[in-house]
DNA sequence: AAACGGCAAAATG
DNA sequence: CATTTTGCCGTTT
């Protein structure tokens, strides 16, 4: 999210480990509002001191995190999540978001049949835009959405994760050639 | 108001 | 087949 209001409102970033690197998780009070995937920045830990009770729920978010993310990024079905926090999302955005997350590991849909999903049969353009909006990648699953003819389309963070989360959930794309992914399973 | 995308279908070679 | 053109729509600047 390029937009700075979302960072405007986090009051911790932790780090995630998994076998595919260290992800960063970004948490509001409502919950989680931002996941990263592993860069070489360099991260503060604390944005600011949790309140109240909020240091219990928290810890807790931060194990869930982790838990989902494990198993996302094994091509596995995720049972509970911690809250997100999309508050930072335009309306259209947002019905994006929530209909990214009914789509199960294994499937896929085309950019045209998600800007139907949402009501907007024209708006595969702009559904693309709020893929690559999207704050919370693999947990609300982006990169189950594909190109119309077959290619894979595009990723924020790179194809070659697009590629990867899409192969742990047995679905196959060749390299990369020439920008046009072919689809072999 | 104009430009910009993780697009798509049609047209063109 | 590959490449170009045209239409689309929400967001950003």
């Amino acid at each position: 999210l390029k937009n700075r209001s979302a960072k405007r409102n986090w009051i911790l970033s932790a780090a995630i480990p998994t076998p595919d690197g260290v992800f960063r998780a970004s948490f509001s009070e409502q919950g989680l509002i931002w996941l990263g995937f592993p860069s070489h920045r360099v991260f503060r830990l604390v944005i600011s001191p949790p309140g109240g009770n909020l240091a219990g729920d928290l810890a807790r978010w931060v194990l869930l995190t982790q838990a989902a993310l494990q198993n996302a990024l094994a091509g596995v079905a995720l049972d509970d999540l911690p809250p997100l926090d999309l508050s930072a999302g335009t309306p259209f955005q947002r019905r994006v978001w929530t209909a990214l997350c009914a789509i199960l590991p294994g499937e896929t849909r085309t950019y045209a049949q998600l800007a139907l999903a949402v009501g907007q049969p024209q708006a595969s353009r702009a559904v693309g835009q709020a893929c690559g909006a999207n704050p919370i990648p693999v947990l609300i699953p982006c990169h189950r959405v594909v190109a119309a003819h077959g290619g894979l389309g595009g990723f924020s963070a790179g194809l070659k994760w697009k590629q990867l989360l899409l192969a742990r959930e047995g679905i196959g794309f060749s390299y990369i050639e020439r920008g046009v992914a072919r689809r072999w399973s």
